[in-house]
DNA sequence: CCAGATATGTAGTGTTCACTACAGATGTGG
DNA sequence: CCACATCTGTAGTGAACACTACATATCTGG
């Protein structure tokens, strides 16, 4: 029983053109045919290799995070909770506006509400997101206990608050903001998780 | 010449029922039949009254800015900078929980990435996000010449980071969470702006 | 070189979409 | 009661959609 004919494009490579165009257009305004000529295929490869259009975007974020969770994890290693807050707007501000790839944020652009049929794909960006939240959490659950970040401090709402600016800048983003101006917003935010910091000398 | 039959329908019933399903299925979500039942109406009514989808998304639009315009009043005419960032994010974790309506905001779930011939109806959306930020400033501005907000704060940055909040707080809203979580994010976002504020006696 | 297995390109499939032609209904002005 | 204008319901329109049948091509194992 032989192997079978090999796959003459790479997943990889196709994946990042169909992030892109799902970044761009979002889950529904993205169609097969956009994304078979982004790929550079037909549409029975990509759906022998995916099963189906979302399939294709579990796939791409599946990437995505991948991609970015080296990134979080420098994040989530500065040495306080300010400072955790501050490398993660600062640099959502550089990356959501990025000229190598759509403005904003893939796990918000790809789709916060969709039609009937398409209703777990707002779910499962939901859940991405969810993702970095927990990661923020737990760092800020360590803070605290370091004495980083004061007693009375909650690390949960402060992780959920991380996470909100950075979905709202990432929409600013998307309608045109520059990255001057989400650094500013970012810089504002992160007084907040100041004030929520103890005093110790850094 | 006469006038003509008589509308059977009140324009803006109708169009409460468009905008629920617009909020909730996002302008490609939602469908001319689901619009159309929502409605009461048929199709030839809809696209006599309103031009087409994209006018009727528009004529929404204009009566959800209207119905919130008083709030936005309230809102900033809240005595401190400081309490209008109160107020704005503590009635934002309120509406965008309303069970009276689906959950976050309008302006946000309409649509923030289009498919191709939908192009304007993020720029649409965004533009009318964009007076609330004017808004906003304007009373920062104020508040800055007032002593109220210190001399080294920004008023433009300081409304777009507010506005960011409110985006944030709308996409958690929409991926199911509920009212306390809103609240403690807005009670955090509220201390950055209490940050840029004078320590003068209120 | 053959059999089995998987990939590819062409050319569709049925369905759903936004939108409308048309005929009948209901109003106003004379 | 009539001419005219606007609305309403029925029943579609062509286009675009996600997805696929099928013949052909390219691999492995024997």
């Amino acid at each position: 029983m032989g192997m079978g004919r090999p796959r003459e494009f790479d997943a990889d490579v196709a994946l990042d053109q169909a992030m892109e165009v799902f970044w761009r257009h979002g889950y529904e305004g993205a169609t097969i045919a956009q994304l078979t000529e982004a790929m550079g295929i037909n549409p029975p490869s990509l759906y022998a290799c995916f099963g189906n259009k979302e399939g294709l975007l579990k796939a791409a974020l599946d990437r995505y995070t991948k991609l970015r969770g080296a990134w979080m994890d420098e994040v989530v290693a500065a040495p306080t909770a300010r400072e955790v807050a501050a490398r993660m707007l600062m640099g959502i501000a550089e990356k959501q506006t990025d000229p190598a790839n759509p403005p904003g944020c893939l796990l918000v652009q790809g789709g916060i509400a969709c039609g009937t049929g398409s209703e777990n794909v707002p779910f499962e960006l939901a859940a991405r997101r969810a993702q970095n939240e927990d990661q923020l959490r737990d760092r800020f659950i360590r803070a605290k206990a370091e004495g980083d970040l004061k007693p009375t401090s909650d690390p949960a709402a402060l992780a959920r608050y991380v996470s909100a600016v950075s979905v709202g800048m990432g929409v600013m983003a998307s309608s045109g903001a520059d990255r001057e101006a989400l650094r500013q917003v970012a810089d504002v935010a992160v007084q907040a998780v100041e004030a929520q910091s103890t005093d110790r000398a850094s």
